[in-house]
RNA sequence: GGGCGCAUAGCUCAGCUGGUUCAGAGCACCUGCCUUACAAGCAGGGGGUCCGCGGUUCGAACCCGUGUGCGCCCA
């Protein structure tokens, strides 16, 4: 017997078990012979610290490897991190700004200098911090997507998509971020509905005196740009204007009047000023009707030369001013306020300026093929089911992937120009240099440069199931032939296009095999007003705070409670604490195991184990259900009451000796031995916990919880849970008798049974007076006078409390039941006298309605008699 | 505007092939208890128009149609 603190040091025993772990190597995967059960890590953002969704996502790999773990099979977590172009780069360029520097005094590398500089101070403090909530990641396979082998993978398969002629460069519509100076990728567009203004300009008709055409815009400052006006050939407002020209205001430049069957009759006037270089919809009609493009912003958002007007002041001031000129010359006909998208850059949150500009694409056509087939074909599964026609719908009309990004933190894009601007894409300069002159033998090859551009960080981080295994470097190395293609990759469904499909396409494409055999997805968290919990917001708590308050495994089980895959999470702290107050159930649990002492004597506990024996089968299966469903809220969920309920309330009361009294050794052992299972079971969800009590229960200890075995399940008798479930409820009726009849657990009461079936009584009679207080239960055949009644199943339970029981109240009660009863068998024979349900239904169907009306008939006779009895 | 999804207890959600005494769980709430493992607890309890309407069926929370409200994706 040992003396155990009656509360637990969390961060201690937190500390302690990680770092045994670790030294222990439990997390080490190398191939063996074993089956390999693999998961990569959705590599965090660098720059990034543990958020919510973090926690969540990595929570779930968590649960999944570990429990693979002690299945014996050979567990892979593979960690990691994402350079992230955009946002690390906007942290250093900032960070710069502080101290002074501006990015445009620096050269390339003097910035990277910086950038590496900074990621080497703060990069990685996210992985550290996974370390925190017990993620069992293999720490020596820790990979950086811009580390020497990822980033020759990256660039290998650059010049390789470009070598198959699936890469071309192109001038192209881009989402053009003004602010942070690059295009971005359609993805990374958030389109959000704003206030805007609607504004009506009259454009003068070319050889008319005062004939004019009313168009509808809500950005007037790009009428600079236009040059066209396009209306719709049925409409016949405009039908006359056919061949005719209109004059652009305010410069008078003359446009044509072009008709098209894209217009909208119904919206604005039903006639569209055309701006080919700056919105997408205009662009592909000026392409239909070769219509000049004329640019009119800079690259920060400015107005440019081309715009001869405003040059040099923002768009959105331009707006304004235009408006106001527009409205002194009487142009402006009126203004509406209308709800419109607009979209805005997700790293930066500019409003995203479609612009013309030379990007690199990747072809999406033959990619996204086998990356639609094999879904569709449950291949690989998406879980929630539901995603699949999301996903359908999106790789159905996919683009092409602009891949280039106006950055230097990054992957460099390998190509190489001469001085007219000869292009050639090869690894080095010196490859270059020979493909150049190869291939232009007429141009100097001597003063190639390369590209300023970078690729885009999903292009580096679609290869990461891949590229952690080193496939391309090595090919038919042992890892990658052993963990490839991986078993679930659990992510947000949020980033299930730009990243998921993309590693689809490119397992397909470089090892002609799917990268993972399940996808699971997470739900959003969001705060109790159902916003998504995020860093601008500042509504995401403090997770290193909420895990000093609450245990790791606390916030681990707070988090699953409330997350069925794919479902949003509303984040409640209370579940945290839900969480806690649950190890601390078990480790009180423990407390009274090991505070007992053991004596010689033998108590016949047999059928208390029975009953338990069967009813963890039962718990087993279920879980295995669970899991293979991946519905791990719901397994968490049956283990937390089965612990909490069967374990602690029913089975431990069962066998608890009064106190101060010894236990049997066999009792003993097998609450030991139930405990300990119950730990394995319950070790993926809460690992700290778990490993602790685990070798409490046994001094000796010299294994792991960790790297046990995982109890499988075998059969159960539903019989004799069946019996359990009466007991448990004979035991509650006697309590809730008692309970409202204001009596004391002291008072031993006098319980009578009028009952077909005595074994449940005797089998369990002891147990019941154990726990109910009663003296031993008499079978009767008569109604006993002066007693609660009470219906168990069908049989009549009478608890003689002592007191005048209250006639009325007893009464009304009855009555209430036999109303319903009487309800429930006309409805049961209302089916069972419909010829159509006896020829229809299936046989046990129906046999099952005949047990219902044999057993409600017979409770409506109990109710009755003892009505009867009452009335005497 | 097009597509997808959701609506069940105060809250968050289960409810799988239409049929179990089927309307459930956890939390919250109410009542009584500091009963020697645990008040971070114990024992017990109440709580519902399964979003509205229509249909299919012997039978609908579940299938179909429709309306309303909400969410997401795409343009």
């Amino acid at each position: 017997m040992q003396e155990l603190p009656k509360n637990i040091d969390y961060t201690q025993i937190e500390n302690k078990w990680y770092k045994h772990w670790l030294d222990k190597k439990y997390f080490r995967s190398v191939p063996d012979e074993r089956e390999p059960y693999t998961i990569v890590i959705p590599p965090p953002n660098v720059t990034g610290i543990l958020h919510m969704g973090h926690m969540l996502n990595d929570t779930i790999q968590d649960v999944l490897i570990r429990r693979a773990r002690m299945q014996g099979k050979n567990a892979c977590w593979v960690p990691g991190t994402d350079h992230a172009s955009i946002a690390t780069e906007a942290k250093v360029v900032n960070l710069l700004k502080e101290q002074g520097i501006n990015k445009s005094d620096l050269t390339r590398d003097q910035f990277l200098e910086h950038a590496w500089q900074w990621k080497e101070k703060y990069g990685g403090i996210i992985l550290k911090q996974l370390e925190k909530i017990g993620a069992s990641c293999d720490w020596d396979r820790t990979r950086f997507t811009m580390e020497a082998d990822l980033s020759d993978a990256v660039i290998e398969v650059f010049i390789d998509l470009y070598n198959k002629g699936k890469i071309y460069r192109g001038v192209r519509m881009v989402n053009w971020d003004p602010k942070g100076l690059t295009a971005v990728s359609d993805e990374e567009v958030i389109h959000k509905e704003v206030n805007s203004k609607l504004f009506y300009i009259r454009y003068k008709i070319v050889d008319t005196d005062d004939e004019w055409i009313t168009i509808a815009t809500t950005r007037p400052e790009t009428i600079l740009g236009d040059t066209a006006i396009c209306v719709h050939p049925d409409d016949e407002r405009y039908k006359h204007l056919k061949g005719k020209q209109a004059l652009v205001p305010l410069i008078n430049r003359s446009i044509p009047i072009i008709f098209d069957e894209y217009i909208d009759i119904e919206f604005g006037t039903g006639a569209l000023k055309v701006t080919p270089a700056h919105d997408i919809n205009d662009y592909n009609l000026g392409i239909k009707h070769n219509l000049e493009v004329i640019d009119t912003l800079n690259d920060d958002g400015t107005l440019s030369e081309k715009a001869q007007l405003f040059v040099g002041e923002d768009r959105f001031v331009v707006r304004k001013k235009i408006a106001a000129t527009l409205e002194e010359n009487g142009q402006l006909q009126k203004v509406e306020e209308i709800k419109n998208k607009v979209g805005f850059s997700e790293r930066t949150d500019a409003v995203i300026e479609p612009k013309l500009s030379m990007q690199w694409f990747l072809k999406m056509d033959t990619l996204a093929k086998p990356a639609l087939e094999n879904v569709l074909n449950d291949n690989i599964k998406l879980i929630p089911e539901k995603f699949k026609n999301t996903y359908k719908h999106w790789m159905e009309n996919v683009h092409d992937w602009c891949i280039s990004r106006q950055l230097w933190w990054g992957h460099r894009i390998p190509a190489w120009y001469d001085e007219k601007g000869n292009c050639v894409v090869a690894k080095t300069i010196d490859e270059a240099r020979q493909i150049h002159a190869a291939q232009f033998p007429n141009h100097n090859s001597n003063n190639l440069k390369q590209d300023d551009d970078v690729l885009d960080t999903w292009f580096s981080s679609w290869l990461w199931p891949i590229s952690v295994f080193d496939g391309f470097k090595n090919p038919d190395g042992a890892d990658i032939k052993y963990y490839y293609p991986t078993n679930d990759l659990v992510t947000a469904p949020e980033i299930l296009f730009f990243w998921v499909a993309r590693m689809i396409m490119a397992g397909y494409e470089y090892r002609n095999e799917k990268p993972f055999k399940n996808v699971y997805l997470t739900g959003i968290v969001r705060d109790k007003q159902g916003r998504k919990m995020s860093k601008s917001l500042g509504n995401s708590p403090d997770l290193l705070e909420l895990i000093e308050k609450y245990s790791a495994d606390g916030v681990r089980t707070g988090m699953l409670f409330c997350s069925p895959a794919g479902n949003d999470l509303p984040f409640d702290e209370k579940l945290c604490e839900q969480g806690r107050n649950f190890t601390n159930k078990i480790w009180n649990a423990l407390r009274l195991v090991k505070g007992w002492t053991i004596s010689e004597n033998h108590t016949d506990n047999e059928i208390v184990f029975e009953w338990f024996d069967n009813k963890l089968e039962l718990l087993k299966e279920n879980l295995e259900k669970s899991y293979a469903s991946y519905r791990l809220s719901e397994a968490l969920i049956d283990l937390y009451k089965f612990i909490w309920d069967d374990f602690c309330s029913w089975y431990l009361e069962f066998v608890k000796p009064p106190f101060g009294e010894p236990i049997d050794k066999k009792t003993y052992d097998k609450t030991i031995s139930y405990f300990e299972e119950l730990m394995k079971l319950l070790h993926p969800f809460m690992p700290f916990i778990s490993e602790e009590i685990y070798h409490h229960l046994k001094e000796d200890r010299t294994d792991d919880i960790c790297v046990a075995n995982y109890p499988n399940n075998a059969t159960y008798n539903t019989n004799i849970i069946h019996d359990g479930e009466m007991v448990k409820e004979i035991i509650s009726a006697i309590r809730d008798i008692r309970n409202k009849n204001g009596l004391s657990p002291k008072v031993t009461l006098s319980v009578y049974v009028q009952t077909n079936d005595k074994r449940v009584y005797e089998k369990f009679g002891a147990l019941i007076l154990k726990m109910a207080n009663t003296h031993a239960i008499q079978f009767v055949s008569n109604d006993i006078p002066n007693a609660v009644a009470q219906l168990i199943g069908t049989d009549k339970l009478f608890v003689e409390t002592g007191l005048d029981i209250d006639i009325e109240s007893e009464k009304k009660k009855i009555n209430d039941e036999i109303v319903y009863y009487k309800g429930f068998i006309e409805s049961v024979n209302k089916k069972l006298q419909n010829e159509k349900f006896v020829a229809n239904a299936k046989p046990e169907i129906i046999d099952n309605e005949r047990k219902k009306l044999a057993d409600g008939l017979s409770k409506l006779k109990s109710l009755e008699d003892a009505l009867l009895a009452l009335q005497v």
